[in-house]
DNA sequence: CTAGTTCTGTCAGCGACTGACAGCCAAGGC
DNA sequence: GCCTTGGCTGTCAGTCGCTGACAGAACTAG
């Protein structure tokens, strides 16, 4: 079984290769672009069979947008963290904030998939997709926190979170197009202001 | 040229074929679900060739998605025809009313897309990215409508238009879900009300 | 050392999608 | 009447993403 620490040591090489071939991959994707990098130039680029790949990826697209998989299941912890009274607007800016601090810190990387994201419409509609499981993440805590009879409830909860990614994702964008200069936050609360006015 | 009337008889048999096309894939996709159909076998059951289904649709996707190309221009249309001191959001939902006139006029079709598109992950995809092109087409008019400094009008237009049409998606999706029975207005009116909490 | 698990490369195949080529058929000039 | 032109079509061949199956290598446990 696995030894004293938390995992084992296969668990450990499955993610270093994991990462190289993601790394690798972003690489050839900014250099080339992401449509005209064959899954198997990412192979030979990290050395093994184009099989190989889709043993850790599901998909190529998987490859860049797979380095967004926990941030939903963070921003669920961070929301569940806030009071349990907090309106749900306030809630929801709130717990988005580590996730700010996690975006800017390396921002290279972050604007370097942003960009590649905004130029590639298949890769568009990839990482729609997984907003949309941040989503279902997110909606029951925000449905505990409206105080609505329940057959309005699920769907006031979905189109605010819903409307709160959007948000969030028009922001990054923006702050990805001035190479990080303007502030995320300030950018946040603007887009959130708007859409409340 | 063309005869008297605004299109030729050549674009006439080609329409006609593309939907065509269309009804024919979308019985298929009902009854055998989406990605168990082939293109060959729609082109089958049209009697064309499956390279010629290529000449009518760009990809697989867009014979499902195709459907809602126009919606775009004509939410455009109806909020341009909307007075022009109207608020922002008063005038998003104004204009979303016929629409939704539409969408209630044939039910029973908008249903089944519904309910096609709520289960095929791969569909979900190419919706969202539809919709994101319906907002490119509602972002200037926006833009124009809010009175906030140049540096943040974009980006609060980009989020107001986004946060509209999730409600709408929303909106839908629960009426499709009740299958037609609540009123589709209503629960807009909830989805909006919510987010402007 | 052995037995069993896990990983890997190779091969074969499906389906979406594209480019190229040749044949068909309607429209228009002679 | 004929012939040319242009668009539509089917066929063929090929690429790429992706999957299942198999056999061998490597590592682990006893």
């Amino acid at each position: 079984m696995a030894a004293s620490s938390g995992v084992g040591l296969r668990e450990l090489t499955r993610r270093a290769v994991r990462t190289q071939i993601a790394e690798t991959a972003m690489e050839l994707f900014v250099a080339k672009g992401y449509e005209e990098t064959t899954v198997d130039e990412i192979a030979a680029a990290v050395g093994i069979s184009g099989r190989s790949v889709f043993r850790y990826f599901p998909t190529k697209e998987d490859i860049v947008v797979g380095l967004l998989d926990g941030i939903g299941d963070e921003l669920a912890a961070a929301l569940a963290a806030r009071p349990r009274d907090e309106p749900p607007w306030v809630a929801l800016r709130n717990a988005m904030t580590p996730h700010l601090d996690s975006l800017t810190r390396d921002s290279d990387r972050t604007i370097a998939t942003a960009m590649l994201l905004a130029d590639t419409p298949a890769l568009r509609g990839a990482l729609l997709a997984k907003r949309a499981r941040w989503a279902e993440a997110l909606v029951p805590d925000i449905s505990r926190r409206l105080k609505l009879p329940p057959a309005r409830r699920d769907l006031a909860a979905r189109s605010l979170v819903g409307a709160a990614l959007t948000c969030l994702n028009n922001a990054v964008d923006d702050w990805a197009r001035s190479n990080g200069r303007k502030p995320l936050a300030k950018l946040l609360d603007t887009a959130i202001a708007a859409v409340r006015g």
